[in-house]
RNA sequence: GCGCCAGUAGCUCAGCUGGUAGAGCAGCUGACUCUUAAUCAGCGGGUCGUGGGUUCAAAUCCUACCUGGCGCACCA
């Protein structure tokens, strides 16, 4: 690809060139670092005129004639560096000058403090690791644009502190959530993204090509079938956090690919459940960000466990003084809905109507975090009936923000309701529904091997990471949302 | 898919009752040995998202398209 050249660039292309012609490697090679710049500020009282080998890349450069201050900037952080022509000479102070802002180098110093109080490494040498052709974001403004910050992700790194905290955070939730997953004897495993089927919820799938055995294969949308296969193997306690794929629209909840955790325990029911997932976001939070109480935008949020239980059909009580559980039918539902001032399309069966009420009139309210109990048989063809009531399930999801975090069942191990159930999902997708499940003959089969009951619980981790890190926007916590690509020659 | 908003220098933004395109940072030249958004003096840098149209004249008005953001719809 032909690079267009702008006067900026051409600056630094000739000082590259230059460089080459003074003998000097521009692309360095390994260098030792012997602290990161956090240490450095962290220890100072133990390293203050010690020597210290430091790497990073130039953020900002303060000249004054004989002598120069810089930032360098690396895994932890900036730190000042000062450069003098008594100490430097005259040779490698000039180079020291001529370096740009977005250089990386490597610098070998003592420690001090300067007048003003500033911790800064004193230059005795310096190295070029890197010389960086293009100029960087404006060092006070950093990067806004945030088609560019999503697209070069790279430069919103480097240019926005906060923006690294958020991925340094995310990192520490996930490892927390093993940890605690682990502890609880676990078991952490890995299942094909490529499915013959693409099952374990309702969605859209990618659909992709192998080429050897000719067939097409989905990108999965869940982790569920591959799981409960694993129960009916005797691996009792499991668990994945997988990349998910659905081919949906895009907005701020939602990412073509997003990490999914998905865990089943062998025994257990959906209560069981929901105590593993209070005592998780608890953990977490306490692990991560040292409360249970969490800032997410303009709501103040408490994940001290236990979280309130309210069955669906109290919720919907609650916020719309309706009580389905009274009504016999899809028709009769469908009439309360619309009562309500909910708009429906035709053909919808009784228990997607009361979902529809659900979302509608329920979910914005649910800003604390809360589990919701006993959904519709309809949309939950996983779910074990409920022995009092087998037009619901043992399931529930739990809620915060207004938003679903989880989504948990008592599995369903009967082989012959399980079979019924995808028959009746097939009706559906029969009658248009792109998402209704497909038929899986191998789940029915290790399931009719015998499948131990369980509890299984569904956790977005996108979604998790966007609350505890006060992110409005998914694509804040993924670092490389998916994007409509631009031409090349669009680009600079 | 629909609606609203935005796209101007490498970055952050002004300019929009039509009349020769601006600032700050970054860059270049010079001065300066404790600065930290360093300072001071000077200089260079633009297919104004793209294509049509209206007009003597378009960054500015109209239109289509492209890209993005937000909201709605979709998303068990």
């Amino acid at each position: 690809m032909e690079v267009e050249v702008n006067e900026l660039m051409a600056v630094r292309l000739e000082k590259l060139e230059e460089l080459r012609r003074r003998g000097i490697d521009p692309y360095g090679g390994r260098f030792d670092q012997t602290h990161l710049s956090s240490q450095v500020k962290n220890h100072y009282e133990t390293l203050e005129g010690q020597e210290v080998a430091l790497a990073g890349r130039l953020v900002a450069k303060r000249g004054h004639g004989k002598a120069t201050f810089a930032d360098i900037l690396d895994s932890q952080g900036r730190i000042q560096i000062h450069a003098r022509l008594d100490i430097l000479g005259k040779e490698n102070y000039d180079l020291f000058t001529r370096l740009d802002i977005g250089d990386i180098i490597g610098v070998r110093g003592s420690v001090f403090r300067t007048r003003r109080g500033e911790i800064t490494v004193e230059v005795k040498e310096f190295r070029l690791l890197c010389k960086s052709l293009r100029p960087l974001p404006e060092k006070w403004h950093g990067l806004k644009d945030v088609d560019l910050r999503y697209r070069q992700r790279y430069l919103d790194l480097i240019a926005n502190p906060e923006v690294r905290e958020v991925f340094i955070l995310r990192s520490k939730i996930i490892r927390a959530i093993r940890r605690f997953l682990d502890d609880r004897g676990f078991l952490e495993v890995e299942t094909p993204t490529m499915h013959t089927i693409a099952g374990g919820a309702a969605a859209r799938p990618f659909i992709t090509h192998h080429n050897a055995l000719d067939i097409d294969l989905y990108l999965r949308i869940a982790l569920e079938l591959h799981l409960k296969r694993l129960l009916v193997g005797g691996l009792e306690r499991v668990y994945e956090l997988g990349r998910i794929f659905r081919n949906e629209g895009i907005s701020t909840k939602h990412n073509p690919e997003f990490t999914m955790l998905e865990l089943y325990q062998a025994y257990a029911d959906y209560h069981d459940m929901m105590r593993l997932l209070e005592e998780m976001l608890a953990y977490v939070t306490r692990e991560t960000l040292g409360t249970m109480v969490v800032q997410y935008q303009e709501e103040t949020l408490d994940f001290t466990p236990p979280w309130p239980r309210l069955t669906m059909f109290e919720a919907i009580k609650k916020y719309t003084g309706v009580d389905f559980k009274e009504i016999p039918d899809a028709q009769a539902a469908r009439a309360a809905a619309e009562k309500l001032g909910l708009e429906l399309e035709p053909g919808l069966n009784k228990g997607k109507i009361i979902n529809e009420v659900f979302e509608a009139f329920v979910e914005p309210h649910l800003i604390q975090p809360v589990f919701i109990l006993d959904y519709p048989l309809e949309i939950s063809p996983l779910a074990k009936r409920k022995a009092d009531d087998p037009t619901l399930v043992y399931r529930f999801e739990a809620f915060v923000a207004g938003r679903e975090l989880a989504n948990a069942f008592s599995e369903l191990n009967d082989p012959i309701d399980q079979r019924e159930r995808f028959e009746a999902q097939l009706k559906e997708r029969a009658a248009g529904d792109e998402e209704a499940h497909m038929m899986d003959e191998d789940f029915l089969c290790a399931l009719e091997y015998g499948m131990p009951p369980a509890g299984g619980m569904g956790i977005g981790i996108d979604r998790l990471v966007m609350v505890l890190t006060n992110s409005p926007s998914i694509r804040d916590v993924i670092l490389f949302p998916t994007m409509r690509p631009r031409d090349n020659e669009d680009k600079v």
